[in-house]
DNA sequence: TTGTTTGTTCTCTCTTGCAG
DNA sequence: CTGCAAGAGAGAACAAACAA
């Protein structure tokens, strides 16, 4: 079978000749979990919004460590060894970065039927298991091989891939949000870099989710400082400010509306593309109720609503209907008019909350785990002891 | 597009521990 | 001993992203 190569097969192949005198081709040649590896790490270097695999990662990694722990790839003996506990191998999958929603099925059952599928001749599955007593084993005959002669024992190398791998997965999410830790620094000084910071998310070739984050973050900021007067009399009328919230995460919210806005009750739908197709889909589900649209293009609202207006006549004919449609458009903020948005936030002080607010929403977007808030929070609060002290 | 893979949630059964 | 709650372990179903 030809091995394919990808980004991070050079990783694989380093860390291998760490533990095998530079004989990691022939160890990925030889080892059917190390090319299951290979193949299953090839989302390494791509965008945060693809998918990592980490519970079949995480099978072997749990099982691995335990393996390690015990001792047994020095001293031998893991066939006499009683198995590790369902729960205690659960409980350290969920520990893992990404890992705290992951399941029971890759130790169960994903993992060796995937196996299967990519090596169908190979006479053993990674995962042993005995269902009388729930106890779990990796298969010591995939990760011992033999290489001319010499025996290798692969346990330390395997955690070392996947302990990579993860680091890899987390690297461009954490520079994005190590950026934006630093920038909050920099527009103290130097507002112009952070103004230069924040336009370079608004670029029509940046991640849509990104994007979706910084348009937020820059109107809930600016329609904060707007105010409405309402209430059941003119008499008795409530001063509010006009609040944003965001409905859910970009991912779990394909389709849906984005943003909702109190008191107005505005809907706001983030889209990437000028397709009509797209918009009138979206004002079906809600009954042509008004929507504003944040759409990462540079093109004028004009021409948007033009296009929007020139397509819906060619799927409708009817005239009237046309413009029940584009009426339905409450306004088209694109690229330009979010960047003047922008200054006119700044110009009113508000720059500083507006890279916060993107902070935060990375944070629960990329899903970044509980603890490493509480340790990003309780490292802030140190500091801050210290600074007033 | 379509079917497949992977991540997530829901739900069911069986076991265990505990209070009354 | 009974009844209840929580935990373990499994499968079904669904949703999002990928591959072809």
């Amino acid at each position: 079978m030809p091995i394919p190569k990808h980004d991070f097969t050079n990783e694989i192949t380093t860390i291998l000749d760490c533990y095998s005198g530079n004989r990691g081709n022939e160890i990925l040649r030889s080892s059917e979990i190390i090319q299951y590896l290979n193949i299953k790490t090839k989302a390494a270097n791509r965008g945060s919004k693809s998918r990592a695999s980490f519970a079949n990662h995480y099978a072997i990694y749990v099982l691995v460590e335990d393996y390690l722990t015990g001792g047994f790839d020095r001293s031998g003996g893991y066939s006499d060894y009683d198995g590790a506990k369902f729960s205690d191998l659960f409980r350290r999958q969920r520990e893992l970065p990404f890992g705290s929603k992951l399941q029971n099925h890759a130790l169960n059952h994903r993992l060796n039927e995937e196996f299967k599928k990519y090596f169908p001749i190979c006479e053993h599955l990674p995962i042993i298991r005995d269902a009388e007593s729930n106890k779990y084993w990796i298969n010591e005959k995939l990760i011992i091989i033999q290489l001319g002669g010499n025996t290798i024992n692969l346990a330390a190398a395997i955690k070392e891939i996947i302990e990579a791998y993860v680091l890899a997965r987390q690297s461009a999410f954490s520079e994005f949000m190590a950026y934006c830790q630093e920038i909050i620094y920099i527009q103290e000084e130097s507002p112009e870099k952070a103004i230069q910071f924040i336009k370079g998310l608004f670029r029509p070739n940046v991640d849509a989710r990104v994007f979706e984050i910084a348009s937020f973050s820059v109107l809930k900021q600016y329609y904060a400082d707007q105010r409405i007067y309402w209430g059941w009399s003119p008499e008795e009328l409530i001063e509010e400010s006009l609040i944003l919230y965001k409905t859910g995460r970009t991912n779990a919210n394909d389709g849906g509306i984005d943003f909702v806005m109190k008191p107005l009750g505005r809907f706001f739908q983030v889209t990437e593309t000028v397709d009509a197709g797209k918009y009138f889909l979206d004002i079906d589900k809600v009954q042509r109720y008004p929507i504003t649209f944040v759409v990462k293009t540079n093109e004028s609202s004009e021409e948007i609503l033009a296009k929007i207006a020139h397509q819906a006549e060619a799927k409708y004919q009817i005239k009237a209907i046309v413009r029940k449609y584009i009426e339905s458009v409450e306004e088209v903020i694109n690229i330009p008019r979010l960047v003047e948005i922008f200054e006119e936030v700044l110009a009113s002080g508000y720059g500083a909350k507006v890279i916060e607010e993107i902070v935060l929403q990375s944070r629960v977007e990329f899903n970044v785990e509980a603890e490493e808030q509480d340790v990003l929070a309780f490292e802030k609060a140190e500091t801050d002891a210290k600074k007033t002290t």
